[in-house]
DNA sequence: GCCCCTAAGATACGTTGCGTTTCTTATCCA
DNA sequence: TGGATAAGAAACGCAACGTATCTTAGGGGC
């Protein structure tokens, strides 16, 4: 699943552009084969046309089958479209280790930022729009923003490796403030619509989370000056 | 206009619940009074159904008018809504000034929280999701989310007043941490769906905006211990 | 190896709602 | 008073959602 999604990450939407969908006219595919086709076709047509024009139809036709297929798995476009983003969700890799906690930094934005992407701003647009109609996908889509994820540990561990070579004092993490990266970069997408570029990224870093972490309270559960190793 | 808008803001609402729109079926409106019409109607139909099931039909039904009028006007409903959104932000009133930081942060977040309401971020994400058909919508609400506004000069205001007291070291502003309080707020509306109660704005202001405040750097321009008056 | 039952695939339908077109008619202004 | 302007009404084309009906492939039990 995660290989066939890599490979097609980009260029399954590159080459089967327009005209060559059904891939397989002879065989009839079911059960997870089928599944995997369509939700490879979802994440095709979302990357393309964004959820705007993400259409039932259109993945139906890309993945060679009919609508009636889909719905019989998934109740709406929005809970196809999550179901889509949950398959492609890369797990995250490790926490990167520059030595310096602006670096440290830095690097996770940029792969928050790469993560998330203008289309999966979009779609979480998209998706509370249509959650009116939809109740019960407020309920999933929440979940997946809320979910503490391999990010917000990945924060406390940057932030703990930063406390152990004394860039910042012992320091209390609220989940607020570890969930706050993805936060920063979701709204700079949201209001500023195009990339977060490494010029924003600095920024972002420099003018709010760094000095969040400085001001943050100490952790009166640690004793200063010895930080655990 | 104003006056207008008051009288209806949620009465309005309430009592032309279902079948009483055309209210007055004798003279024909032109011109302004239309129009105020109009956006009076489409306001009440964003705060009763939320941008999801915001009609043109709907308003035009509930103004006593019809489609094509609102089109003259108006190009899509996207703008539509923003213009009846437009039409109600209320003219931000005073800084509060309770003596604390603080406190004051904590007025200003409460006031924020209820002038955006669940509705306004709803429309938000569903104006994001209509956007992408319509690209010139984006700049509209980007510009309207953008600007600096009342906001971040209140915000510049507490600051500045909690430096002449002695609360923080005289610091630097940068842009994005006057827009932040917004931000925070938008965010948690859209994450957390429901209404941001005085328990998370005490959440909002003590474990993110104040640390925030408190680790800025330092204003080289302003003497250290001399906070001009 | 045969048959049946599940589910895939195709087609067509009803519905909603956008945005448009056409036409009639009221109201303002010269 | 008459004509330009814009309001109001009705209907349309279109796209896309979500559904219903039907045929048929193919896996699994016997």
């Amino acid at each position: 699943m995660a290989n066939s999604a890599d490979t097609a990450d980009v260029s399954d939407t590159a080459d089967s552009g327009a005209g060559s969908r059904a891939p397989d006219p002879k065989t009839r595919r079911r059960g997870a084969e089928l599944e995997a086709a369509i939700l490879d076709a979802a994440w095709a047509e979302l990357s393309e046309h964004g959820y705007g024009r993400f259409t039932m139809e259109g993945v139906a036709a890309r993945a060679g089958t009919s609508k009636p297929v889909l719905y019989r798995r998934w109740s709406s476009r929005a809970e196809l479209a999550l179901a889509a983003w949950d398959s492609r969700v890369p797990v995250d890799p490790d926490v990167p280790d520059t030595g310096s906690l602006r670096a440290d930094l830095v690097a996770l934005f940029e792969r928050v930022a790469r993560r998330t992407g203008v289309m999966v701003s979009e779609m979480i647009a998209g998706v509370m729009g249509d959650a009116f109609r939809h109740p019960e996908i407020v309920q999933v889509l929440r979940q997946r923003l809320m979910e503490p994820s391999s990010l917000t540990e990945a924060v406390g561990e940057v932030v703990s490796r930063a406390v152990a070579r004394g860039e910042l004092p012992p320091v209390r993490l609220p989940h607020r403030v570890a969930r706050a990266p993805l936060d920063l970069v979701r709204n700079e997408f949201i209001t500023c619509g195009g990339a977060v570029d490494s010029h924003v990224i600095g920024e972002l870093v420099d003018e709010v989370y760094l000095p969040l972490l400085r001001g943050l309270d100490r952790d009166p559960s640690a004793d200063p000056g010895t930080p655990s190793s």
